[in-house]
RNA sequence: GCGGGCGUAGUUCAGUUGGUUUAGAACGCCGCCCUGUCACGGCGGAGGUCGCGGGUUCAAGUCCCGUCGCUCGCGCCA
């Protein structure tokens, strides 16, 4: 007989009775009857129901084992009696009756409950995340983050995409976020950078032509995190040769279409995926307030500033904006005239923690409009409101009144907000249970500094211009759009891509227009610069999320939920106490001496 | 860097307007009892710097100020 187990926790069935196995497991479970003890043993695979029958000698031994502990049992395998069958479990139908028991691993008490979801604290989940990943619903999240990545990785071959490994102590990539920084002990004072992505490599095994990349890739970014984003995450990273935009859309989709697919199932409600048609990141912009627009929510914004330039309207407040370049953005909320008068407080008062004046609005009922800035708008003026929005009887509209870029992005708060607001069976209540993609098109190639109306590269700067060195030499810069998209879904950014500048003459023209001198690009990107004088095939791709994948079919709220093992929020691994101090002689080694902020005093210092 | 929320037993929480004695409950832990449970049940017990520091008050878990930690968001970042 095998020393630990010959078969697992979740396997024995009415066919095995009679047999004599032997298990090996954690005690998720006792439940001590005095004269008959039953322990539920545990490993990935299931629950068996182990019992140490009346009179036994192990009872006073196996009764004093606390849950967690690793045990291995030897018994034989019995039909549970009359009632006592348990539908629920798989392995309810048997249990095994104990006739050797040993004590592989005694464990102390726990500091949380790992047989229930108690709601203990992400901080001490994080600490003993051994202990928390034992739990099932961890245990199933991990297993479904495996098999979207096999899942992927199939799909990629399927499609003859070659898989890659590539440098993870490399120099900074072109994305626009710091740097993490590994210092060089043999090249004193410098320093390797994780890889943001791997960006460059992926462009240069394109010019060394392997035609279709990808990698399962781990990228690094020393930016403050949020719920979906964090330090460290690991992308779908792909990338093809000689193919258009649209090219890379069609080979991707069925990819991440049939991988959603596959697991949309996963929180025991399945879920529709709807692709739905490219939005103009323009369009984006203006009808939803966001480049990631969630489009489960069925309200738009509109442009009403019309309305409020027009002499019969005195809604002074809006006009002054107006008159200094601002504009006045518009959500219709359909069917909410009677809504309580909460409804639009509450949204007044949540515009006003955004940093906002207020929320105004109009409400039309009984072919009145309503509100306290209605008696500002005129019925003529009103009737121009009704014919833009296409407001019904019944409806509200909201105005978010600001600066073009300001007010994009608050009237894109605000569609959310409305939204949510909305009574759960309201028929423009949010969708559920489906997941609806699209790509946004046509980010602009530049933007210019708010503050100091410098321009520069609004995105990946490698992306090609649309128009090619003809658009470089003779549009203004703000008017020019790269092959740069992203695909999101249900408001999250999942992908971003671009067809690639392969021409070192429009790569040298594109960065001088951001104010970037062939000096510095040759310094930045020589290597890869070079490459492209040598022969370099048309290119593009994009890089998917998998964290974020994954978040979603887990429907879990936050990354943390779906990696193993993973840093907190201000990036410390309390597990393995990360970052950490490290030694005089380590930092000797490197040639760095530490020049702290005054109150923060570390070991080595 | 900034803002919101939270911080009471090992865990999750309750604790009213500042005032009932020893700050409670559930789960967990320890002891005893229990032959069929599967969230077993019963009896008893231990366990608290109410995050920390200061202040107001006759009296602070509760009010005020500061600070630390966690978390969500803004900035930042695709």
């Amino acid at each position: 007989m095998h020393a630990y187990r010959t078969h697992h926790c979740g396997e024995l069935r009415q066919a095995n009775v009679g047999d004599t196995v032997k298990l090996s497991g954690w005690i998720n479970r006792k439940r001590d009857h005095g004269g008959v003890l039953f322990i539920d043993l545990r490993d990935t695979y299931g629950v068996t129901q182990c019992v140490v029958d009346e009179g036994s000698p192990l009872l006073s031994t196996v009764e004093a084992w606390r849950n967690e502990s690793v045990i291995t049992i030897v018994g034989q395998v019995r039909e549970r009696p009359g009632e006592t069958a348990n539908d629920k479990l798989p392995t309810g139908a048997i249990e095994v009756y104990i006739d050797e028991a040993t004590l592989q691993s005694a464990a102390d008490v726990i500091p949380f409950q790992v047989a229930e979801d108690d709601g203990t604290g992400e901080d001490l989940r994080l600490r003993y995340r051994y202990l928390d990943l034992r739990r099932e619903q961890m245990q199933k999240k991990i297993r479904l983050r495996n098999n979207v990545t096999s899942s992927l990785r199939r799909r990629m071959i399927e499609q003859n995409f070659q898989e890659f490994q590539t440098p993870i102590l490399t120099a900074s990539s072109p994305e626009g976020a710091r740097d993490y920084l590994v210092p060089s002990r043999l090249h004193p004072g410098k320093f390797y950078a994780l890889p943001q992505a791997p960006q460059q490599f992926k462009q240069l095994l394109m010019m060394s032509g392997f035609d279709r990349y990808f990698q399962i890739a781990p990228c690094f970014r020393d930016e403050d995190g949020r719920a979906d984003r964090l330090a460290e995450f690991y992308q779908l990273d792909v990338e093809m040769s000689f193919v258009t935009q649209e090219e890379v859309f069609e080979t991707m989709e069925p990819v991440i279409k049939g991988m959603f697919e596959e697991f949309s199932d996963f929180t025991g409600t399945k879920r529709d995926i709807q692709w739905m048609p490219h939005i103009r990141y323009e369009d984006a912009m203006m009808k939803y307030g966001s480049d990631k627009p969630d489009l489960r929510n069925p309200l738009e914004i509109v442009d009403v500033s019309d309305v409020f330039a027009r002499d019969d309207v005195e809604f002074k407040a809006f006009k002054g904006v107006l008159a200094n370049g601002g504009v006045v953005r518009a959500i219709r909320a359909p069917q909410v005239a009677d809504q309580p008068r909460s409804f639009f407080d509450k949204l007044n008062s949540w515009a006003q923690s955004q940093g906002a004046p207020g929320l105004g609005y109009i409400a039309f009922a009984d072919g009145e409009g309503k509100g306290p800035i209605a008696k500002f708008v005129p019925e003529a003026a009103q009737a121009q409101l009704k014919e833009i929005a296409g407001l019904e009887d019944s409806d509200a509209i909201f105005f978010i009144c600001d600066q073009k870029a300001k007010a994009e992005k608050m009237a894109g708060a605000a569609r959310d907000a409305i939204c949510d607001a909305l009574p759960e069976d309201h028929t423009y209540a949010r969708e559920k249970n489906v997941y609806k993609f699209c790509w946004i098109i046509d980010f602009p190639m530049y933007e210019a500094d708010e503050a100091t109306g410098k321009v520069d590269f609004s995105h990946n700067p490698f992306s090609m211009p649309q128009g090619g060195m003809d658009d470089l030499e003779n549009k203004d810069p703000l008017d020019i759009y790269a092959y740069q998209y992203d695909c999101v879904c249900n408001g999250f950014e999942l992908c971003s891509g671009a067809i690639r500048n392969h021409s070192p003459e429009i790569m040298a023209k594109a960065f001088s227009l951001a104010g970037y001198g062939q000096e510095t690009l040759e310094k930045e990107f020589g290597g890869m610069l070079n490459a492209m004088r040598y022969g370099a095939p048309p290119h593009g791709g994009c890089a998917f999320g998998l964290d974020r994948m994954v978040m979603l079919l887990a429907d879990e709220p936050n990354l943390r939920e779906v990696y193993a093992f993973v840093m907190n929020g201000q990036y410390e691994d309390q597990l393995m106490s990360a970052p950490s101090d490290i030694t005089p002689e380590q930092l000797k080694d490197l040639h760095i001496k530490l020049n702290l902020p005054k109150e923060i005093k570390t070991e080595a210092a």
